[in-house]
DNA sequence: CTTTATCTTGACACGTTCTTGAAACATTTC
DNA sequence: GAAATGTTTCAAGAACGTGTCAAGATAAAG
């Protein structure tokens, strides 16, 4: 039976918040706990929960940079709980990829019940975070880079880069497509930014490479795009 | 690529709301209206959309209702609006199957937020098209093609014109069509493309046949066109 | 305020792909 | 069998896309 328990985490710094929801809900799921951002992170690698509820307001970090930073990885449930009633801050949330914005006090049979609607919907199998491949290892959730076992370190747009290429490996990704998942909103000029994208391609490829013209993990197609090889 | 536009179903018997919702959600989607029960039921067997955005108060029958019949056949996301904020309300749409519930008045941008990240999860991989006979393998959502296993690298242009054979295998395709396809706008005269298109084909067999001369793959119809086999 | 890392931009070399012309080949028709 | 028509192949310059280096601009950190 703990077997197939139903695990939630729940994110919050206060102490008598944690208390009350957890003896809320450990009737029905099991209950993990954490009081910062960092502590959610880690704890939603090693706990593997099945929904997150995640208070807005961490003493380390942005409840929003919570939510971004776990996206990168899982498509695990987040139902943010705050007290801001803010309209900007709900479409901030959910468009940060919260699945749903519950303004504090809320009752407990609605939280277990958005909870429930969560899980519902979530059947779909998580994918894996982890890309391996030859001498180089990408974990997503821990945000490392090994080749060969030694960390690599990437720029924050190299990474993103990677990360994207990881999420889709195998299939190739259009400039556009690139171009969109790392600049988004604020790309004007596609000539430029597809320079731009070859020039950290170039870089990457230097970092990862052994001989960065025959590459071995990211490969141009040409006139397309780039693939992150699989096989 | 065909523009497939978003369909959202809005269902509410008050003939000005559902102008408000039309006017605020048709500028990013397709907005359908119903104005009954029924017609919601009907309507999203006929119109197909991908969310729902449901009133509780209708007048021939009740919104819990509406969404247990939805649900007993489709998992598309139903967003309750009402006017009702009491817990059990929310509690009883949640389980009955709604996916989000949300009490008017509302702002249409935390609606619209709402709305994307209901699509957000119910976005499905798309199923991979993939063409398949003897030797030759053709994956278009991965842009892949092997030939006994093997990566083939095509040019745009080659790539191009099998996508095209592939998305209409075992027809007939015109040199027209495919010019048409291929160089779309840009093509006025048909002479010199026509011998470009010929050209492209004997590249594309001399990387895809055994014996180049005798084609498996891409034959021939004299004065006509190309084909792919699919037999 | 200085230092450091990162991002952005420009220039250039290199390789691939496209385009075009010519010629060889196949098929049908007279 | 010869001509006409349509098709395939080959080759070479033009056009384009890509990789790389390096210097200036910008942002972040101490």
């Amino acid at each position: 039976m703990a077997e197939t328990a139903i695990r939630i985490l729940v994110v919050d710094d206060e102490r008598p918040i944690r208390r009350f929801l957890n003896a809320s809900l450990s009737g029905q799921f099991t209950v993990l706990e954490a009081a910062t951002g960092e502590e959610a992170l880690a704890m939603t690698v090693s706990g593997r929960p099945d929904v997150i509820i995640l208070d807005m307001g961490l003493p380390d970090m942005d409840g929003l940079d919570v939510t971004r930073r776990l996206r990168e990885w899982t498509q695990i449930p987040i139902i943010i709980v705050s007290v801001r009633d803010r309209e900007e801050d709900k479409i901030a949330a959910l468009d940060a990829g919260a699945d749903d914005y519950l303004t504090k006090p809320f009752g407990v049979g609605e939280l277990t019940a958005r909870v429930r609607a969560a899980l519902r919907r979530s059947a779909q199998p998580e994918s894996d975070s982890v890309f391996q491949k030859d001498d180089l290892l990408v974990d997503l959730a821990r945000r490392n880079v090994l080749i060969q076992g030694k960390a690599v370190s990437l720029t924050p747009t190299e990474y993103d880069i990677l990360r994207v290429l990881v999420q889709h490996a195998g299939k190739v990704l259009t400039h556009e497509q690139l171009i969109h998942s790392i600049w988004g909103s604020k790309s004007v000029n596609d000539e430029e930014n597809s320079h731009l994208l070859r020039v950290n391609i170039s870089n990457l490829r230097r970092k990862l490479e052994i001989d960065p013209a025959r590459p071995r993990y990211i490969v141009t197609e040409p006139g397309v795009g780039y693939r992150l090889k699989t096989i």
